[in-house]
DNA sequence: TGCAATGTAAAACGATCGTTTTACATTGCG
DNA sequence: CGCAATGTAAAACGATCGTTTTACATTGCA
């Protein structure tokens, strides 16, 4: 396993359970095993190691929603918080925590909700038969609100935000 | 005005622009105008200002969502974005910049989130005619998202929310 | 008048921050 | 063989962190 990639999931993982400016680079080097050098020569700064992170992070994340219909995008999220716990959105969370005042990470942060808008719309197209922009933006909505309630109410929050997709789906055929 | 509120308040707006670690606690003193043995004399710590923020807010966002509509729920979140601004939920980003490892935070944010929740039990219940807690949970799946989407969509998502939410409740009505 | 409370300004505390540097070991390829 | 690349360990960088302390000014009340 490459050194860069190493230390990228290392970091996403201090990142994501202990925040970004509380996790300082001690912790960093030593969970991936490498020296503060090596990582420097490699991701350059602390805010950099972070927007690859996001990067990364926005790969396995638009890989699991590629998705057809929109009960499966939230089973796929159902997934994701099995999986990868639910401690919020590591995107908003590291945006917020650097005031947005980090171009690296506020770039990486609106590459990734772009990215993420423009999914949703096209699987709302796919399972409707038709694009729906206010439906697409009520899905955004409720999967947003089921990474943020599930911190505190856990996976029901996300079944609940699935059942309610269903309905304004269903509502939309009609 | 007191000098522990006027600490809270411009607190508040610190820790909510920039981020609760990110903000020194020299940018707190020379906001409120206070000499640090002051802000310690008053608060004790930077953990205990930010629960006193987090309790501040609580009731003066709980005031504003003192309604009896689900309708004036959103109503009420368009009016809070419009006035505070739109940076997601300061609740829980404090939590999850602390790693919920900060026992004054993590408690101040668990006694907000289980007195939303049951706010919003109570206004279903009111606009319904009667009690229905899986669109309880619904409605505040719609509510955390429309928070934080609005972070990136603006206002617009707090529309859709509430659309939404209507549809939700037509359907619960039929 | 004098004391207690409450405030400020500013220095100092040790710790830790992100980052760079110094000095040295290992390795793979010409 | 020898050099360039790539790594480590560890010290040091100046800055800043949250917090405490020292020394002094102001105020209100007995």
């Amino acid at each position: 396993m490459n050194v860069t990639s190493k230390l990228t999931a290392a970091a996403e993982r201090l990142f994501d359970r202990h925040g970004y400016i509380a996790t300082g680079m001690d912790r960093l080097t030593e969970a991936a095993g490498i020296s503060s050098r090596t990582l420097y020569k490699h991701v350059g700064s602390k805010a950099a190691l972070m927007a690859r992170v996001l990067t990364e992070r926005d790969r396995r994340f638009m890989a699991r929603i590629d998705v057809r219909t929109i009960d499966a995008l939230f089973a796929a999220l159902e997934d994701w918080v099995r999986v990868e716990g639910c401690r919020g959105c590591l995107f908003l969370r590291s945006r917020a925590e650097t005031g947005g005042d980090t171009p690296e990470i506020a770039e990486a942060v609106a590459l990734h909700k772009d990215a993420f808008h423009e999914r949703v719309g096209e699987v709302v197209a796919m399972d409707l038969g038709r694009e729906d922009p206010a439906l697409a933006a009520q899905v955004v909505v409720l999967f947003e609100g089921a990474t943020h309630a599930a911190v505190y109410r856990g996976a029901d929050a996300v079944s609940a935000a699935r059942a309610a997709a269903a309905v304004l789906l269903e509502r939309a055929r009609a």
